[in-house]
DNA sequence: TAAAAATACTCCATAGGTATTTTAT
DNA sequence: ATAAAATACCTATGGAGTATTTTTA
């Protein structure tokens, strides 16, 4: 047995419901069943009553839940107490534009600062262009933009976090209005409402529309 | 953090020495020196102050050893509590030769029923002949025997365990006194003492040694 | 210089993913 | 009919192995 099945188990203890709590824990619903499925051989006992409806805890699931929770206590002691004593405090600078909520960053670097209680990480809030500058410098360390699809830039390692629609919002009696969707190219010589230049925006989108718009800017 | 990473650490804490402490987890040296060196990263201490000649643990260490007993400890609780409640106990027969302590079956037997406390193990002690009918009968689900180099049965899954020197005693003024080696066919024609048929010996070099006495066995 | 840990690779077991099937309501 | 877990199959990460190098008492 593994921390690691002792974390899903509870994960789907407290959800009731494996596609949640995979979903919570950042993996697929499959791979939390096989662990689950593994965990329940290991101990020879059935931890989770489950049908297509719902998921409950047998007796045995009981008591895992509770000497589960006395186990990741004790880890969580273990590495708070450990880590007092560290001799080794590691700084990280994350610039972070303001997610749309797609994803908690958030939420995310505390369970990271919980994970790795030596880190001591600062979260701040920026442009995309100055989180860019940033990471070039080496003044951030991590970076979270947002990006057009497919610019991600050469000579950064960069991966794909999440990625949500672009909309474009018009009035009721725009012909834009009943389309399902338009293209990149129609939006030329309309006029656009932009995040401003420095802003919180999703900078490197805006050459593109800057592109598109046209070098003077012409409205409709 | 898993428990793999308690384990281990805790091996080298009570060896103070981590080839050793390695061979009784069953692992490779350098397999158990990275699993302590990602365990040190992740909680950003060093744990071992070790150079060439003994390994001795930091103050970080002392803490960490503590806090890791408890942690087991809150597993070992876990694992009996929950199977306490098992509704499926299995039975597992190993039957197994005396061993000459090269491998302590005994113990790997008892560990593994603290492991898995839903398996039920039954272990006794035959000659290899019975172990292998008793195996191909599934009277015995696993079966210890000892067996001449490269005289694996087909038809059997077999992994070898453990290998050990065949020595053959002889009196001071026998010619083979002062050979550093002999081969097997060097002892034709030679008494030899050999287990009794069916006891608990290794039944499956007896057929070899019969053929090198020849068909009517031959005394010196 | 010798014993032991660290390192540099290589390999493979298995955690995890995608797609599909089964199941129970 | 549908929502959800189980299963089949595939991929790839990282745990483990072998061989070698580094370290220091």
């Amino acid at each position: 047995m593994e921390l690691r099945h002792i974390r899903y188990a509870l994960a789907v203890a407290e959800d009731r419901h494996f596609s949640r709590a995979a979903s919570r824990l950042h993996v697929s619903q499959s791979a939390l069943s096989a662990q689950i499925r593994d965990l329940e051989k290991e101990l020879g006992v059935e931890l989770f009553n489950r049908n297509s409806r719902n998921v409950g805890l047998t007796a045995a699931g009981e008591v895992f839940v509770a000497r589960s929770r006395e186990v990741l206590g004790a880890v969580s002691r273990l590495v708070s107490d450990v880590s007092a004593r560290s001799n080794e405090q590691v700084r990280l600078t994350v610039g972070t534009i303001t997610s749309a909520g797609r994803v908690d960053v958030g939420r995310a670097l505390a369970d990271l600062t919980r994970r790795h209680p030596a880190i001591n990480i600062t979260a701040r809030p920026y442009g995309s262009e100055v989180v860019i500058e940033g990471v070039r410098s080496g003044a951030i360390d991590v970076g979270i933009v947002g990006l057009a699809a497919g610019r991600l830039p050469k000579s950064f390692a960069a991966a794909p976090l999440w990625s949500e629609p672009t909309a474009a919002f018009v009035a009721p009696d725009h012909p834009f209005a009943q389309a399902s969707s338009i293209r990149l190219e129609d939006l030329r010589d309309h006029t656009l409402v932009d995040f401003a230049s420095g802003s919180e925006g999703p900078c490197p989108n805006r050459p593109s529309l800057r592109r598109i718009t046209g070098p003077s800017g012409k409205n409709t």
